[in-house]
DNA sequence: TTCTAAAATTAGGATTGTTGAATTTTATTG
DNA sequence: CAATAAAATTCAACAATCCTAATTTTAGAA
């Protein structure tokens, strides 16, 4: 036996897999999801009811109907049975807070990864509910402090603020309005590799030819291309107006 | 009324708050976290008891049994009911891809964040559960194929192989063993402090100058900085020997 | 006003992952 | 080998989130 103490016989145990959660007090992603289901309806002006926010989430009316008592027992929303319910401003903070967070991941990932903006929607969605306020406001300083996110939509500052919506839908455009385009929606891949194929970005100048009468078709001069797209998608399609 | 279709007066839809869940099939993050934490274990070539695996996780052993017997039906461990269990080749794939997920994941926040060693770990063990297999591997690409996370651990391949472990902890050493740092623990951000105050990164270079018999203290000379630790901190960083 | 369809809620159940409180099994020690 | 402590398991309960299947309420049409 040579000098110095027993060397132990265990390997140091390897590194990357201990965990310890501290999730307590945590607000959980089917809360959030809701909260910012029903601030989505009320942005758009649509009345967040019951049948609305199951369709946003993907669930049955019963679910939602049971989280909406849970949430406005929290003070996250009102709720007045069988009448709908509406955002506190509690629950309005906390929507805008995911908002933020799903923004400025979606721009941090095409920023870093290059990836496009149809790829990144599901990714900052799961993201969003996960990653800790260091990170998100790491991110918001390496990006510069960005007011817009990578679709046109304006990122809520960390008090929950919002810039006005800039814009409006080319569906509501009359022939011969003029606008540029200042954001789109953004949950949809398949709508936003369409949008793509047109050769439509963040910036694009383009002008209302004409609106078909029947059908909602509304014919478009982009540069010198000349395109087409129906309501649906013209709803979908935020413009600044250059020309009234 | 003038030519023209209805403008329909409700608002396009605010971007970025859209749900629909596909989370079906998708491996449920405690039964991930249950896999790493065998897997480490077994690493560290320490039985992978109930107990054991309840104190990495956090939880209580009744907790552990509950999903032990899960998993074991879903053919990820082999469980001998009060002898222990271990995992199956499937289970032992998840938790590569686990440790994979999470690996890339530190080195891609380290690398464009900026971040320090000891920031990353609680948001990557949260979105190495969360994120797509795409952007997985669009971190691996853009970060260059690498075969080390930041705190030396071999990232295992997509296909589950990981590079043989380098380097010994330095409590193996002998006085007068030279050897450069090759791996450190990576889940304790104190630890990876106290790490950073001493001026030990991977890559440094060290010499056993002496081993105090009693206590287990460690003295080295770095450069020409001369440092001690004790057994504990000893064994959680690991050094490729330059010199037996 | 009365009827009916749609919307909303309640009720009851499944699943997952927890806990605390027994209970059972194993291993150690005298 | 018996006693006992530690480890592992079982059990009952709970919380969250979802479902399906009633049931209740509302609002609109006849």
């Amino acid at each position: 036996m040579n000098a110095g103490p027993n060397v132990p016989e265990r390997e140091a145990p390897m590194a990357g897999w201990e965990q310890n959660h501290e999730t307590a007090g945590m607000p959980q992603t089917s809360i959030e999801d809701l909260l910012k289901a029903v601030y989505g309806l009320e942005a758009a002006k649509k009345r967040p009811s019951t049948k609305a926010v199951a369709d946003v989430l993907g669930v049955q009316m019963a679910s939602v109907t049971g989280m909406v008592k849970n949430l406005a027992a929290e003070g996250l929303l009102e709720h007045v049975p069988y009448h709908g319910f509406e955002l506190t401003a509690k629950g309005r903070e906390l929507a805008l807070r995911m908002l933020r967070r799903h923004r400025l991941i979606e721009l941090f990932l095409i920023q870093t990864l290059g990836l496009g903006w149809d790829e990144v929607h599901a990714d900052a969605e799961v993201m969003e509910h996960a990653v800790s306020d260091h990170l998100v406001e790491r991110i918001y300083a390496y990006l510069g402090k960005p007011e817009f996110d990578p679709h046109g939509s304006p990122i809520p500052d960390s008090d929950g603020a919002v810039a006005a919506r800039s814009g409006v839908p080319i569906a509501h455009l009359a022939a011969g309005d003029e606008g540029i385009v200042s954001e789109v929606e953004d949950e949809d891949p398949e709508f936003l590799r369409y949008l793509s194929s047109l050769g439509i970005k963040i910036g694009s100048s383009l002008r209302v030819m004409a609106k078909d009468p029947y059908g909602g078709l509304v014919r478009l001069r982009m540069g010198r291309r000349r395109i087409s797209m129906g309501t649906e998608a013209a709803e979908r399609v935020r413009v600044a107006r250059s020309h009234v």
